[in-house]
DNA sequence: ATTATCTATAGATCTATAGATAATGC
DNA sequence: ATTATCTATAGATCTATAGATAATGC
């Protein structure tokens, strides 16, 4: 049966989202197209009236996620988002949480055209936090902002990503989280120090 | 025909090693069973003489592979083993890098066995990290050494993986590991005059 | 008439197993 | 006799496509 161009989108729209939750779980190659349009509610062969292939679908629902993750983010506090970033409910709900910790890995193994994607989302979240680090002081723009936001960044992803591929109950899951939130928060006072 | 002992552990260790390589370049998904025999000189079925599952092989190639990683930089200052780690050769050489830079985001979708053999590897290059900051100033033992040493192994790894992450070309890849390596040298100083 | 969905299926994978073969190791 | 390898295949996936159906949108 024909839908409306209007529930098309709608299904569209499912489809992405329902792939940006499934794909941050199991990775890229942990999820097939008939699973994702049965949780989608529509049937495997109606994929392709959306997407040319799995590799479309894949830049695409990155995009969705890692826009998604700067939303939530955007116009806070850097240590606050550090806070909440580096906590252990973000760690534990990798479906929700930030596509960059739940996809970089199976990013690099990616087209170049999905590279780039996720090089742009990166960007949004340099400039986010940059923007954040700035907004406590405002004299501050420019003066190393950006490798600071770029250190800050790497150092919070790189924690996630080490505590999850840690065991539930593994100590070294929560050290990890430890450490770098107090590191984050020493660096960012430091530089408030600074000024 | 049957062959001796002594050949066995060597197709045994060439399985293991080939899998490695193969894996931290295309993820655990990413690789057959039959191509990877077929790539150590050998055929598929032969594949379960050795394990008993591709999970077991998982398991035991990322063991291998985390020691290989904590071998190369052990013993090492830490300041060297950081440029040598945020170099863009070690980007560019996935499948001759580091285990947990290239695989960390699969091992937490692996069974619980598997990420306690990824949890045992961090903490290997945790400690070799805390020994490389106390190596440097004897005194320093235990002074938040392993904090310093957990946040400078999450930075380092995040660096890698969102840099991974973009295209081949991206200003944003190199960025990224230029301002992690001087952010990184910055901490390392910074410890050693407050000593 | 167009088109978004559905059913059905092609063709290529994937992990794992069964049984044959042949050389080791008792 | 045991066992490490091989060939062959079962059975379950996977992506993608072909063709039918039926409601929209001209």
């Amino acid at each position: 049966m024909r839908i409306t161009k209007e529930k098309k989108q709608e299904n569209y729209e499912r489809i992405i989202a329902t792939a940006s939750e499934l794909f941050r779980e199991r990775g890229f190659d942990g999820v097939g197209v008939a699973e994702l349009m049965e949780r989608a509610g529509l049937t495997h062969g109606g994929f392709y009236n959306h997407f040319r292939s799995k590799e479309e679908l894949i830049a695409e629902s990155t995009e969705n996620g890692l826009s998604e993750t700067l939303k939530r983010y955007a116009g806070h506090d850097v240590a606050a988002v550090m806070e909440l970033y580096l906590a252990r409910e973000h760690r534990d709900g990798r479906s929700q949480g930030c596509t960059a910790a739940a996809l970089s890995c199976d990013a690099a193994r990616q087209p170049e055209e999905t590279k780039a994607v996720f090089a742009a989302g990166i960007d949004g979240l340099v400039r986010a936090l940059e923007a954040g680090i700035a907004g406590k002081h405002a004299s501050d723009a420019g003066a190393g902002g950006r490798a600071q936001a770029i250190a800050i960044l790497a150092q919070a992803v790189g924690a996630i990503v080490l505590s999850r591929a840690c065991p539930d109950d593994s100590p070294l899951a929560d050290e990890l989280l430890d450490a770098c939130r107090a590191d984050c928060r020493d660096a960012i006072e430091n530089r408030a120090r600074k000024q």
